[in-house]
DNA sequence: GTATAATACAAGTAATTACTCGCATTCTAT
DNA sequence: ATAGAATGCGAGTAATTACTTGTATTATAC
């Protein structure tokens, strides 16, 4: 629509007033998307809500599509610090307990704002399918194969790492799905039940 | 951006001359969509793409939603159709065989045009996560239900509904992220060899 | 051949929106 | 207290773009 973006970084906050501002930018991006789609997704919609001016967003973020990704990256860090969580935990429990465990904390991080969740997964990767998300992914791999790789029943299997690809992206899946449609079987528990079936005997069978 | 769009249909082609004018549309919208991506997607482009005038667009098309949508609708269709196909060879097969071919299937029709598929499947819900996609899908599982349901090593499943609604975000999810990746294992079929243990696991388990 | 309907055209419009820039205010350090 | 830096402001701008409308062309019916 206008000119063009300022590749740029932007300044970083550091009085308090300023770091305060950020955050608030970042939870009105959410409460826009949220609440009005990312169709009307616009950013002096995002000041509006934040009650602070246009000028000062772009001050701290580039351009539109550094909101999106922050919130983003966001996702992802507390998905990895629930995955750290949970190893401490079950490292050394049987390979069920430790799946039927991350699949539940993984379908309670989605219940808080599943819009949300459903609205980044869909409309982030169009921009920077690149760097740094990548890197988190794979850091998130790399915390799944660490954990489970030393569990005796899954040394048979041959390629670990595209087992934990299609495991990851089937948990995604399923989870916002069932998240987004709200059905039932979420809230009982079946959809956590059955996922953990699906992925153990996916992971220890021949 | 301009006025709003009428909700109302718009004209059905009936001479020949117009009934190829809205194929030529169709795929100039599918052509824009891979080559310059989901943002830069709008209706002027996709009228100089086919060579046609903006208000002949809008004579078939009520707004820019309508086409995406069209295409999506084509999609869904092409994969009914490949279930019937597929439903009529296998229908007495083993329960493997049968999994096995419905995600080989799945799999040749994304590797066509896989940017396409990423797209729509990312962009179309936005709207209208409503009637007519919501028929196609249920239709969808309908097939596989039936052709499922009358397998011997299903009968113990409780809730068949439930296993499909996940076997089927499972298979959707899993061969979007390998057609996008454009793994190695794709290629060689590890992929499809994968989602059929993995399939076939769930469904024989206990 | 002519009237009528269907189809095609494209200049133009109104609205939206990403982003800038110059100025105002508030903080920090000395 | 004061300079200078950091932060904040928001009217304004340039670009984009969904969609309309009046007119021109082509097909069909009789």
């Amino acid at each position: 629509m206008p000119k063009k973006p300022t590749a740029s970084q932007r300044k970083q906050p550091t009085q308090s007033r300023s770091r305060q501002m950020v955050k608030t930018i970042v939870d009105s991006a959410a409460r826009v998307l949220i609440d009005e789609g990312y169709e009307s997704f616009n950013t002096n919609r995002v000041a509006e809500v934040a009650g602070i001016s246009i000028g000062s967003l772009y001050q701290y973020f580039p351009n539109k599509k550094a909101l999106i990704e922050e919130l983003s990256k966001q996702h992802l860090l507390q998905i990895g610090e629930s995955i750290n969580k949970d190893t401490i935990k079950l490292k050394h429990l049987p390979l069920e307990d430790i799946v039927r465990r991350l699949v539940r904390s993984h379908i309670q991080l989605h219940k808080v704002e599943p819009e949300l969740h459903r609205i980044l997964s869909n409309h982030v990767p169009e921009t920077s399918a690149q760097s740094w998300k990548n890197e988190l992914l794979i850091d998130i791999r790399e915390k799944l194969f660490q954990l489970l790789s030393q569990h005796a029943q899954t040394r048979h299997i041959k390629n670990l790492s595209l087992a934990l690809f299609i495991v990851m992206e089937t948990v995604e899946a399923v989870v916002h799905a069932a998240v987004f449609e709200q059905t039932d079987e979420l809230i009982n528990g079946a959809v956590e039940e059955q996922l953990t079936r699906l992925i153990v005997g996916y992971l220890t069978s021949s």
